[in-house]
DNA sequence: ATAGAGTTTGATCAAACAGTCAAGTTTTTC
DNA sequence: GAAAAACTTGACTGTTTGATCAAACTCTAT
């Protein structure tokens, strides 16, 4: 009788189940949980559909298997971020080891950008209690080292947003940057030019630190109402 | 007989066919193209399935539609950055477009976020025709206002893809930025903070003009292969 | 080598899905 | 106000999809 694999992992379930949630990762950060159906999965994993649901008894239980796992790896970047160092090396890790993973982990971006789309209706708590508290204590830190001078003053929340929504963006919107970019620029090379890049506008800004012949800046305002 | 309606709009006509590319909007971009259903959007809309199929053939179509109109909108923001403006002015104002977009039009930003995650199988060919051209002509302008000493040097490309990403990031990752920001932050002032923050990073980056105390700066380095 | 646990699959099911159709109802046109 | 055009819908079709199951097959430990 065909019964659920239980507590003991054969060697046989320990590289089906991997093939499995391989094969998930391409077709959900593609298509999104709805978009996605256990026979494209099945298929992709090169298995029969039964046979995949033998490992995970229902289609929810490969995605919230992938979501969990993704959390973990998310968060690592920022937890990393040292309030003992400097800062501008510390932002510039940061930033590094976000950038590197949209390059060698894009489907696991993508998968967590799709989750985000549909509103977060399975990690809307995680996102309020683990991910805020995280945030908050690195803003923490970011906002230390601004009082201390050893950063230009700026909100950290949008700050790490914005170190999010930069990095990400080449994994999620890989397609548009490479069209864009065109065969020249938008090479392996892609990444390098982006990391320059980023360190350039995090760091230096774009208002140029000699300036020749600059326009007197406007007064500040915010978000009109059109 | 049930025949589609040609040419001449009716009132009727209008009305409903408004009302289907609302729901739909609201449909596809929360699950994206393939999660979506027809039976989703004609409840949105209020009407019956074969209603909804006579003003639209195909699902197909509706989806069609809306990223075609979006195309246009999308673009807009940045084909209104005037080489003859000063460069400082112009970018702030690009980017309080965009955020405001972002703001007022979260829908159309998610629809576009998700055929992208999809690898923009239905406007891969505008990506790369009149996208890719748009962005060279503004590139242009703004590495002649770099050249000219009224920007600080960087890649422009990459800094309009900078640009789209932080701004999209309030319409895309709105669950996430609500989540972290919190009752007390995350209100509707989150955009004027947001405003405020991009301002600061693009004019002026995070290192502070008048150094006190700050490390000494690391050579560049691109990324690493891990 | 053999018993039993673990694995695989063809056949199947009910629900969800995109799309059709003929017959009705409402609106517009003259 | 009657005819025509436009609109609406219940019933339906064929297909896809998530999930089940019993029977067959394979692997592993003794």
């Amino acid at each position: 009788m065909a019964k659920a694999p239980v507590e003991r992992k054969t060697r046989i379930q320990t590289e089906n189940k991997a093939r499995i949630l391989d094969a998930a990762l391409e077709v959900f950060s593609r298509h999104g949980y709805r978009g996605a159906t256990i026979d494209q999965i099945a298929d992709g994993a090169g298995m029969s559909k039964p046979n995949l649901l033998y490992y995970f008894r229902r289609k929810q239980d490969i995605y919230q298997t992938l979501i969990d796992r993704l959390l973990d790896t998310w968060l690592k970047p920022l937890i990393e971020l040292d309030q003992e160092g400097d800062p501008l090396p510390e932002l510039r890790g940061y930033i590094r080891r976000k950038l590197e993973m949209a390059r060698d982990y894009p489907r696991e971006s993508r998968l967590f950008a799709n989750e985000m789309l549909q509103g977060a209706p399975r990690i809307h708590k995680v996102l309020e209690t683990r991910l805020r508290d995280l945030v908050d204590e690195k803003a923490e830190v970011i906002s230390d080292w601004m009082a201390a001078g050893r950063l230009n003053r700026a909100d950290p929340r949008h700050l790490i947003f914005a170190i999010w929504s930069t990095t990400q963006h080449y994994a999620d919107f890989d397609v548009q940057v490479r069209a864009v970019l065109g065969p020249k620029r938008g090479g392996e090379g892609r990444f390098d030019d982006a990391a320059r890049f980023l360190e350039t506008l995090f760091l230096d800004g774009l208002k140029p630190r000699d300036p020749q012949g600059v326009a007197p800046q406007p007064k500040i305002r915010v978000l009109g109402d059109e």
